[in-house]
This record gives C-alpha cells, structure tokens and sequence, in this order.
DNA sequence: GCCCTATATGCCTTGACCGGCATATGCCAA
DNA sequence: TTGGCATATGCCGGTCAAGGCATATAGGGC
C-alpha cells in the first residue's frame, strides 16, 4: 500500500460518492456512514486512500474527525488534465478558423 | 467486463502513458509497443479499456490502426471536476475579499 | 489461394483491492 | 480509572484486473 496517487483515489465509485457529499460542507465519519448506507470501517479506508491522494483533510474536534475537501488532489488532476484541454482549445480554434474562412467562400 | 468509465481508464499509469503519448499525433499499436516497451497484446488491451472509456478513437487503414486521442472521456472527466473546480474558485475569491478587507484596515 | 504483417482475443497466474468482521485506539465524562 | 462513544486498524475471503503467452483474425501482396 504505497502512497496512493489521486487516479487510483478516484477511481472507486464509493470514493467519488464521498468526495460529492462533502462538496456542499464537512463531514464526520458517521454521517458519512448513514447517508452512503455503508459501514464504518469501510468508510474510514475510504477516507485514508482519499487523504493520501490530497483529496480531503482532516479536523479533529476531540474524539470526533471532521472531514473537508482538500483542494490539493483534484488541483494535480486538474493540471494533468491541462495539456489535454489545451489541445480541445486548439482544435476549436481550428474549427472556427475554417468555419470562418467557408463562410469567406460564400 | 462491463462497459469502463473513464476513472478506471485513467487509473492505469500504462493507459495515462498512452495518453501522453498520443498527445503528439496519433500512432499505431506497434509504435505504441516500441515507445512504452511492453507487449503488443498488452497495448492493444489498454487502447481496448481506453476506447471503451471514449479517450481513443481508431482510424483503420488496410492492416493497420492508428489510435488518437479523443475529447470525449476527457470532457466527461472535466465535466466531473467541474464542480469542485467551482469550489475553488469560491475559496479564492473568499481569500481575495479577506486580503482585501485587511488591508483596508491598515 | 498462400504467406506475411498488423492487431486482437483467449487463457492462465499472480497480485491488488473491496467489503465484512472483530478488535484496537483515542478522547471525554463521571 | 472506568466506561462509553467515535474512529482507526488488522485479518480474511472473494473478486477483478494486469501481464505473459499462445493463438486467432484481418488485410494486402504475390
């Protein structure tokens, strides 16, 4: 169990389930546990991979964890995704470029 | 073997090896085996999970298939992002007007 | 039709991971 | 310090996917 990367993180439907709940504010381990329906040991592995890979952190409020998004996970996604979208941009500049030059045709 | 999303699709850091590669120009399996340095049939079942997921699509010509890049599954993972993206965003701006308010104080 | 090239597919083994369960840890209150 | 609550961790069994290998398929040239 090597330090796991924000892919194999995402990868997990349950994992994806959980990153959404806590999109709207923070959650303790057992309100995750009763909204997603499953159980608590799962959950908190769950939330180990997610916290290796950035994707969330932790507030410990005495006996109680709160868990937040952490912005660092999906920004690594984000900038591996970037040359990607780069390349979209391109290809509808492209486009456009030929639209516009048919439409010179005309 | 279901149909694969795009999650599974990126977890594999041989698929994301591709993926790059593709970003280039288009290739065909054979040059994809010489560039990685694995197995032909083990390329063609990573080209296989990626076409599944829509990042790929094929172009045959005779004998010969060249795979490229396509925007779909990468748009579908964008549009994923999307949301916490807009989070972010919220967050920055909320530090913005904080910095900004400081500052006023001085 | 036959062979060669390019690629896909099937089988098998191994390793990783998910989920369930039991249990350990940490923290607080009385 | 004892008990109880919230959460983490360890072990186990089943499942699934990755890689190696052999082989099947498809197309083109002769």
């Amino acid at each position: 169990m090597v330090d796991r990367d924000v892919f194999t993180a995402i990868g997990e439907p349950t994992r994806r389930r959980i990153l959404d709940q806590l999109r709207s504010r923070e959650c303790l381990v057992g309100e995750l546990v009763e909204s997603l329906g499953i159980s608590q040991p799962n959950v908190s592995k769950h939330l180990r991979v997610l916290d290796q890979a950035a994707l969330v952190r932790v507030r410990i409020d005495g006996p109680r964890r709160y868990y937040a998004l952490d912005d660092h996970g999906l920004r690594d996604l984000d900038a591996w995704l970037a040359p990607f979208r780069e390349i979209w941009a391109d290809r509808l500049d492209a486009l456009e470029q030929h639209l516009d030059e048919t439409n010179k045709e005309d």
